[in-house]
DNA sequence: TGATCCATGTCAGCGAAATGTCAGGTCGTT
DNA sequence: AACGACCTGACATTTCGCTGACATGGATCA
């Protein structure tokens, strides 16, 4: 799952960050408020772990910006001031829980497990793209209807593509949200599973746009 | 809009509730378990605003028993002790969100408001998928009618997954619920449990989704 | 106290599924 | 044509989940 870290500590972001990584996430960073809410606004996050006291724009503001413009993804708030009147603030705000400084990681990992299940039947759980269908609650995909077994990375690689039908996504893009960060790139492993993909569902499904990545396109309402 | 307040201690009780009228709320108050299941069940409220530690009726088996009668209300869960065991314990009869003694009014109010907020579920006394039924008011489980003896954990493994039945339940997320704890993971037991259900109850039931967890599929009506 | 039962954890090994690797192919762009 | 990006099928390897057998430990009861 892909997660964005907000905090402008780079000491804490980093190791927040690694802990994060081993637990599995996807994780991206950014140390500014107006590039958090940018960032927010735009892409498709898991969830966010959002430090209040930023440069830039403040923490609260980014997240009342978000609700305001319709974005329901799960935020777990830190803060270094543990004063109730700010857990308050957070909890108005629209934050799904609120963590203290200093935390331990495992309660951070704890929380963040805990809002994300929390929220998860908030998310529109059905996407589809021409024939294709996605359920994501059942993580299962239909072509015209008849379900087709995919493996895990199968059904990651379909499943981001999906969400982001529409725009072209860059074989990195897709690396770091199939994969974790394992640097690896002299493997076509990519490659191969886009064939495997195409192979169950259609070779329709998904474009290649030479050079830029793979496209699913907007089917038409 | 109108909540029941269930507490024993007379102070807190009208502290909170005095807090509560001026913050726009009808308080009605009662001191004993029976009593509050009895108006739980038969009347409604927005929301309840629970004490564990009542005289008369434990304030889980209230909770648990409104929740198996089908009153899904937003709850709010005080307590003294707030270890994860009896978070989880909570949650699974039903509370909506936990509140440990002692607490701020402020931040009362706004966990009030949070779990208002997010007025959306539902629970049911008697679920079923397949040939399977579940009462969690009895803790029976039945195939084509048949009660299965299972043990404890088997039970609260059939209960999770039925419960979010439809949707895929990862490990970690039945360890969390099965087990209270955190990070074991390099023992098999889940496993071994979910076989041991398969055996009793039938291989269909629980299908495994390699590499996120298990579905138990939802059953057209 | 000891015998026994039941619930549960542990372990080793199996087999299938998932995934990576590689060695050519194909196609588009210059 | 030449180059590089991308595709494909075959194969090797690794991972994951299932199973059966055994160990442990607590409860119960004679």
């Amino acid at each position: 799952m892909r997660l964005l870290l907000v905090e402008d500590d780079r000491r804490i972001a980093s190791d927040v960050a690694s802990a994060l990584t081993s637990a599995g996430y996807v994780v991206e960073i950014v140390r500014d408020g107006e590039e958090a809410w940018f960032l927010g606004d735009t892409e498709d996050y898991g969830a966010v772990i959002l430090d209040l006291g930023l440069p830039g724009m403040d923490g609260l503001a980014v997240l009342k910006r978000w609700r305001s413009n319709g974005r329901h993804m799960p935020v777990l708030v830190l803060t270094a001031r543990a004063s109730w009147a700010e857990r308050v603030d957070g909890i108005d705000a629209g934050a799904d829980d609120y963590l203290p400084k200093p935390f331990r990681m495992e309660e951070l990992l704890a929380r963040l497990r805990s809002i994300v299940r929390r929220t998860a039947g908030h998310a529109s759980s059905v996407v589809s793209a021409g024939d294709i269908t996605l359920d994501e609650r059942q993580m299962k995909v239909s072509v015209r209807g008849v379900p087709i077994a995919l493996s895990p990375l199968e059904y990651r690689l379909v499943a981001h593509l999906l969400r982001h039908r529409g725009r072209v996504v860059s074989q990195h893009e897709l690396d770091e949200n199939i994969y974790g960060h394992g640097e690896d790139h002299d493997s076509n492993a990519l490659e191969v599973l886009i064939g495997r993909v195409r192979k169950k569902l259609g070779a329709e499904l998904i474009e290649t746009r030479r050079g830029f990545g793979y496209l699913v396109p907007e089917t038409p309402a």
